[in-house]
DNA sequence: GTGAAAGCGCTAACAC
DNA sequence: GTGTTAGCGCTTTCAC
């Protein structure tokens, strides 16, 4: 493979007016800019992005670390930013963690090692703290909201968003109200849980513990859930899903065993994919692809040293036809 | 940030003595090693990957080149590659073509500039012939069958797979049969195109036109494929379809409307995926996960200088609700 | 075992 | 406008 010195000697010119001619430089002479094309052209040359990126000190690379590409959250939020990335002219990598601490930091490794430029999370088994820590080798984007002021985020308003939709559950008539997350530990689930006992507390109706249910995350666990809901003692009438696939396992199951949703039991869910949709699940709908969008744009902006903004994107609760008007007997 | 000539100082010790610290060369005096461990520590230091990738002359970074990550078939494929890529400390970056031929150019672009170690491509909007041109610049694995012996490729018998898919609608007692792809002029779509006609005529039925659908790719597109399939003027008893969203979309519709699928209208689907299980779909399954593993196996393969190799991965069909033995009145 | 020095291929002062 | 040259940070040959 040719270099830039070859074409430069092809073309009887020095190295930097090939470099020049690379890189759209204004000051090269018509004449020997053809030239430097032509040896080009005959070379075949492409230059090596390697030594552009050693040269320059980046890598035009961005980092997109998530737990699970197979889920449709992350996939939605990833063909947002890959959009965006694809008509800057940037390329990316994903970091798949399935919620390891350990494949964040290898995320985080990378960056220091200036593999990528900076990354966007969408993963955080690691505290935010911790993550950001890692800042001062380039910029970390998160996409869930946090009170450190030093990053730039973009989410929806989780605690209002979750608050809005017990609202809606306890509007249809619900008392007995339970909650399922994709994990307890989440950068959302304190606040999020935080919400629920308020909410539950205002309605008079003391929590079973059992009511609080985490680790789903899939279909198959949605279908599960619904053999769980079903055995439980203490049967909530309405469920609060905290993500569409789950909501739509639990669906399906339901409806396989000519169980009708929408009194009791009622759900309600969050993300709105097509699925939900298809399904006629009553959901807050969350603009992944804007996030994603958004996430990218906040990444070129701190890029560029722009300082530190935090997006809320609005959300939509959609009513379908899992939760109805209850009839309080 | 520390380079190892400020490490070498710091150590007392040359940068081939650190160099040959960090990559683990066995002729270093211990007292050495950790005098450069200690330094390495204290300045925080990390390697610059790019440096190291520019000597070395290789990016360990595979490109994975597809459609669309959103769809279910992809991200299978690549959770399979990425599991193997990431016990093997490589990277990936994904190339989202859409089909468009322009992008794929890209992802061979970057192949030739090193950006890349080499490709797998899941996508084929250019020809194999064209793609594999720059084979010379990295290996080049396919997800799907070709003729050029230049190439590793894995895939499952496609034509073969979908022979069967056809003998057992016909077995059902079907007749009348059209056919639903995602691209007519996709890799696999001639030779399906070819095992149909040959089908239909060995069951004596003159194909209609309508009955060869295609750009059908998501939920919807099934869902509205099922309001296609009631207007038709021919209509078809059994829809053989070869993606699972798609036939999930179709069956949705049609139970929402009050129409069993099974006798007529029967669907046979292909990819197997949760959603097609949880709706009982018969499908035919391939198994992504692997065959995005052996892609990965036979990139490193390649990589090594190994010679190409073709693997077929095993199908099966499961039989489910939406393929039953029909009453031929 | 160890170090000096010549790359890897490109960029970007700086001088002319 | 153009060329010389010193980097970018690491690897690797070769001599000792």
């Amino acid at each position: 493979m040719a270099n830039i010195r070859e074409i430069a000697k092809k073309a009887g010119v020095s190295v930097t007016t090939v470099s020049r001619v690379l890189n759209h430089h204004p000051y090269v002479k018509e004449e020997k800019r053809e030239r430097v094309l032509k040896a080009m052209k005959e070379l075949k040359y492409t230059r090596n992005i390697q030594a552009v990126h050693l040269a320059k000190g980046y890598s035009n690379m961005l980092g997109i670390v998530l737990p699970n590409i197979e889920h449709s959250y992350f996939s939605g939020l990833v063909t947002g930013m890959a959009e965006k990335a694809q008509a800057r002219g940037m390329h990316f990598a994903l970091f798949q963690t399935g919620y390891d601490p350990l494949k964040e930091k290898e995320a985080l490794m990378s960056l220091k090692e200036r593999r990528v430029d900076g990354l966007i999370f969408c993963s955080n088994a690691l505290s935010d703290e911790h993550i950001l820590k890692w800042q001062e080798f380039g910029p970390i984007i998160f996409c869930h909201p946090t009170q450190h002021d030093t990053c730039s985020t973009v989410s929806i308003a989780h605690d209002q968003a979750f608050k809005e939709g017990l609202h809606h559950l306890a509007a249809c008539g619900h008392e007995r109200i339970a909650i399922v997350l994709a994990r307890t530990e989440g950068a959302n689930s304190e606040s999020r849980l935080q919400a629920y006992q308020d909410m539950m507390q205002s309605l008079g109706q003391s929590i079973d513990e059992e009511w609080i249910i985490d680790g789903k995350l899939s279909l198959i666990d949605g279908k599960q859930l619904f053999a769980e809901w079903q055995k439980m003692r203490n049967r909530p009438t309405a469920l609060f899903i905290t993500n569409d696939d789950v909501s739509a396992g639990f669906l399906l199951e339901a409806r396989r065993r000519g169980i009708k949703v929408g009194e009791s039991p009622a759900i309600l869910s969050f993300q709105y994919n097509q699925l939900s949709e298809a399904l006629g699940i009553s959901s807050i709908h969350i603009p992944l692809k804007q996030m994603g969008q958004e996430a990218f744009d906040l990444f070129d902006l701190a890029l560029k040293g722009e300082k530190s903004e935090k997006r809320m994107l609005p959300f939509r609760l959609i009513e379908r036809t899992t939760t109805v008007l209850k009839n309080n007997r």
